[in-house]
Formats: structure tokens, sequence, C-alpha cells
DNA sequence: TCTATAGATGAAAATGTTTTCATTAAAAGG
DNA sequence: CCTTTTAATGAAAACATTTTCATCTATAGA
């Protein structure tokens, strides 16, 4: 069966392939007797433009990539989520691409996207390698990173403000009266992680505090991670009693963890942390939490790509956007 | 400035353009010595073909579209993750879109995707309005469904077994001596609901016994619901002590409010239900729970997908797979 | 009624590849 | 050394569309 091309419907309408292609873009830009019958036999023969023939001509799609570490993460999965439903309402496709954390696929994506003349680029770098950014931009222009900055990069970025999102969760907690914090972090190589401890370190010293080596653990992978690891803190006789989880997965772990041992939350110890949920919620007892918000972000970046789409913003100077996170307190 | 061809390589190579394709596709199908030119002329101009130009000749991409509700829900982002991968070993470009349950955007995500010539299309329907599929399957065979079975509809599909999870889940309980049980369903609509609800009748007709209709909850969307919906149940006095809940939300929902009320579990009441992960990881007390695997629904409707696409399988007779699901017990 | 203008139309060129086909060059066989 | 076979090559056609450009038709203005 051969492919039903511009060709079969001029001849069923009996106009001019040209005359098709224009009813295609506009159908008020031909005659209006020979639109009725280009539309008709369109729909008899039930015609479908070949879009690659289109493209070949305006050498463009309408296909946005998102390329990210992990799609299972419930953070990334929210904020792609925005990210389709704003652009559904602009006609443009999503395309997902999961890189694993592998910085080589995330080049082998990137690579490919810009192959296949995707409109735009949206990234969450993996962190490793991603020197080859640059060059990449310099081919490709539109493309942007958010969730994790890059400051070497000079491309769009927008993040949470995670620096102060530690900061103030850290307040929080010196507020209620707390002076000995253990926290608990996610991998070592991440960004995020070290903004979000070191605003929690900022917050400690500004009234004269640091932060115990032996109480500051990094590189906890996962919810069990966290689970052992309270387990084993709450053994040392002065462990303290304010323990901070710095990402969703562990805070997820260290309340299993204190229910598990039916430690009395808040009184006796006080849990607090980062969140993707609302943590009032999620959780059997009360845990202030810094909730992330993950639809926003991806909203607030498709929205900039948008906007360099569209020529919007004309200055060529990549924009840093930081969004603000919220506190729910005890 | 122009775009960069084939022409210019060829040029540039000293040989002709068909030299160059030849190149392209079969290295070795050229004399050495033009080989060799031909490559340092590709790298020296920084080639890249025009995949239009490509495609607009072999009349396929390697895009493989998956369609589904909800890319932030766990369970779904889980199997796209599996299907990635495995697609990625295989030089795939996955294309994920987000239906958002809408069954106006699955269609337009469906006729998109079969225009732009992807090499197959997996889907999670919405349930609603499936009667359209029937004619895109027509017209494109290389469509496929998992995770919710449309009897009616002609395709492949993959499917965990919800009957049978629901039946050993409830078989289980009765086992350890349970006999009356309050239920805790998604929503009405929901093919996979219905299962597992008549696979929990089944077992509990198989020993003649039969399901309370005031005890058994359908509608429930989210965590908050089963969590408020336990703290309604239990203040009924002739509450059931065995609390099925028949997806991952609402087990989540419930095990909150049963810590929340300091309910004695598994003594004093028993929970059970559906886990996307681990029970034994997530929860602070004993839960019994049919863990369903995301990851193998994906890989196993990806790689039925791969057999369709290579003309593994040449029987044109739709076939369905279901999977097992495992019982982690008490 | 005739001319100027605008709008609609179709032929043909252009888009960047792959593939076919005829030709040439080289290798093998006698 | 000549013939046959094989391998490599380039010109040109094909792919399905958009767009340019010249032509034609009809309307408006005088």
């Amino acid at each position: 069966m051969k492919q039903l091309t511009i060709k079969d419907v001029a001849k069923l309408a009996r106009v001019s392939i040209s005359s098709v292609s224009r009813y295609l873009t506009d159908p008020t830009s031909i005659r209006p007797a020979a639109a009725v019958s280009v539309s008709k036999a369109i729909k008899d023969l039930n015609y479908i433009p070949n879009p690659f023939a289109q493209n070949l001509k305006s050498e463009s799609t309408n296909i946005i990539a998102v390329i990210l570490p992990d799609i299972s993460d419930h953070f990334f999965s929210e904020s792609c989520k925005a990210i389709c439903n704003l652009f559904y309402m602009y006609n443009y496709t999503v395309m997902i691409c999961d890189t694993d954390g592998d910085s080589g696929k995330e080049r082998r994506y990137v690579d490919d996207m810009i192959r296949n003349r995707c409109a735009g680029i949206m990234l969450v770098p993996c962190g490793k390698n991603t020197e080859y950014l640059k060059e990449a931009l310099s081919r490709f222009p539109r493309l942007m990173l958010f969730d994790r900055l890059e400051p070497e990069i000079p491309a769009d970025m927008v993040s949470e403000d995670n620096l102060r999102s530690g900061y103030i969760l850290a307040r929080h907690m010196l507020e209620k009266g707390h002076r000995r914090f253990a926290v608990l972090n996610g991998l070592e190589n991440s960004v995020n992680m070290h903004y979000r401890l070191n605003g929690v370190r900022k917050a400690l010293a500004e009234v004269g505090l640091t932060l115990e080596d032996e109480y500051s653990l990094i590189n906890l992978r996962s919810k069990v991670d966290a689970t052992q690891a309270l387990e084993q803190l709450v053994k040392k006789p002065d462990c303290p009693r304010c323990i901070l989880a710095c990402n969703t997965h562990l805070l997820e772990g260290i309340v299993i963890a204190a229910s598990r041992m039916k430690l009395s939350v808040p009184d006796e110890y006080s849990l607090a942390g980062f969140s993707v949920d609302d943590p009032r919620h999620l959780f059997p007892f009360p845990v202030p939490a810094v909730v992330q918000n993950p639809a926003a972000l991806g909203t607030q970046a498709g929205e900039m790509m948008l906007k360099r789409l569209r020529g919007t913003i004309k200055n060529p100077i990549p924009k840093i956007v930081m969004l603000d996170t919220e506190l729910i307190p005890l």
C-alpha cells in the first residue's frame, strides 16, 4: 500500500498541488469552492501530510526535549507533568529522556535531540562531565537547565533556592530552641545537596554554632539508608535531638525509623527536612519541612523556554531564576 | 548560516554525493582511501545528516511513543524508566506523553504519533471512549496496550494479573484467620480496581463469605482520602479488623492513619493491600502486600513491542500477557 | 468599455537525503 | 595478454512537501 500524498488529494479535488498545500497552511488562502473540494478530498482519502517532507522545508519541529536523570523520581516526574501540560497548550510535543544519571547517556540524548532539530532542550544535568555543554550551546542555543545549577555553563537556568531553603529550615529549628543537629545528606556530587547543607551551616554560624562532623552524614542514597542511619544514630549516647534530612527520600526514611522505634516526635526527638509533598498529609506526626514545588519549577522553566522560542526575551545573556520554597512550620 | 549538507562533504572529500551517503550507512562500502577523506571531511565540517531528509526516504523513525495517564504516578514513572532503558539499548528513542487521564488528549497524542511515523506506540488507555482505538489500529498496527486491559480492542496487551492479585491477598488474610474485611478501592471506572475487588470477592466466596457493602468503599482518589476513610471506619463499633487497600496510595494512606491513631498493627488491626515498593522498607509495622512490579511490566511490554517491530512474532493475532505479582506475607 | 490592480492559480524549483542504474576500474582466471 | 567477474563510482531519479514566480481571472476605477 503506497503512501497517500498531496498529489492524490490534488487529483481528486481537481486542483493543483500548490493549492492543496496552501489550503493546509491557511484554508482561506484559496477560493472557497476549491477549499470545499480539497477538504472533502482530504476526508475521503483520509490524507495525512508527511511531517518529514514538511520539516525538510521548514527545518524545525515542535518537539521539546526534557532530559533528566531519573523519571521515576517523584520530584522529576511532577516537574515533567507540569512541563507536558504547559507545552500541550501551545501545541508542542514533549519528549522525555531518562539519562539514569549517566553523563554518557546525557550527552547522547542531547546530541540526538539537536540532530532531530527539536525546538528546545530542557536539561537537568547529571553533574558529571558537563564541559560538553558549552560546545553544544554554541551549536544549539535553545538549551536551558533546570533544577540543578551549573554556574560555568552560559545557559538559562531555573532552580529552587536550595541555599535559602537549608537556611530557613535550620533557622526554624533554632527558633524552636534546638542547638545540636544531626544532618542527613544525599550524594556528595549533587550541587543541591551542597547548597542545602551550606544553608544549614550558615544559619548555625549566625548564632555562633557549628555542625559537628560526626553528625553530618553524606552519601546516603535511599530511604532505607536513612532508616538505618537513624537507627544507628539514636544509639549514640549524646545524639542530637534535632535530625534534619536534606531530601524527600531521606526524610521519609527517618520518619519510618522513628515510627518503628516508637520515638516520641516532636517531644523526645524533632525531625525536619525537605519534602516534595505536604508533610502534614505524609507523616503520622508533625514534621516541619521545606516543601519543594516541582510543578512550579517545571512551569517556570517551561515558560522561560517558551519566551526564548518566541523571542520575547531578546537579551541573549543567560537568565538565572531562583524559586522560593515554602516552609511548613511545626 | 546555511545548513551543512552532504554536498559540502562530498566537495571537500572530492568524491560524489553517493559515496558519502554510502559511507554513512556502511564505511566499508567505499574505497578505504575515500573513506578516510570522507571521514576527515565530516569531522572538519562538523557535519550532521539531516534526519528529515533521511526519514523522508526510509519512511520511518526510531521513536517509540509511550502514552499514559499520569507520569507523576510512581507506578507509571517506574514502568517508563524500564521502557526507556530497554529501548536505549536498541537505539530507539522513547517519547513519553502524559494524557492526564483525558481521553481527548489521549486521542490527540495517538494521532500525533501516528502522523510522526513513530516506530511503535505503547499505550495505557485512560479507559474512557476507547472506541477510536479500533480505527487507529487499522491504520497503524504497531500499537499495543499495557497495564490496563481493554478486552474489546484487538491489540497486544501486557498487564499484571490483578484478579489473581486480589485473590491471593484475600486468601492470605483468610489463612491468618480473618473473616470480616473492609476494602478501600480506587476509582470506579478503573478496570484494574474491578479485577482486584473481584479477586477479593472470589476468595471470600470460596469460603462462603461475602463482602459487606458498608465496608466496601469505592472512588477513593488519594492518600488523604484513605487516611480520612480509615479514621471514620474505626469509629464504627463493629468495624472489621482486617483492612485492605487496593492500591499503593490508599495503602500508604491507611498506614498513616493507623500510625496517627496509634492502632496496634498487626495485633489489634491488620492492614494489607497493594504496594509498588517493598512494604518492609516502606512501613513502620508489618503490612502484607501484593508488590507490583512496574519495571517488569515495562520491560515485558517493551520486549513484546520489540518482537513485533522485528517481526519475530509473525502471528498477527493479538497476544495477551498476564504478569504474576508477588505477595509479601506477614 | 478599457485599463489597472488584486487575488487566485499552477508549473517548477528547492529542500537533503537514499537508491537505482549505468559506467568505469580493478582483480581474477585462462 | 586477453576475457570475465567483481567492486567501486557518480549521475540522476525519487521521496513529499513548501515556496517562488509567472500567468490568469475577476473586480474596481475611470
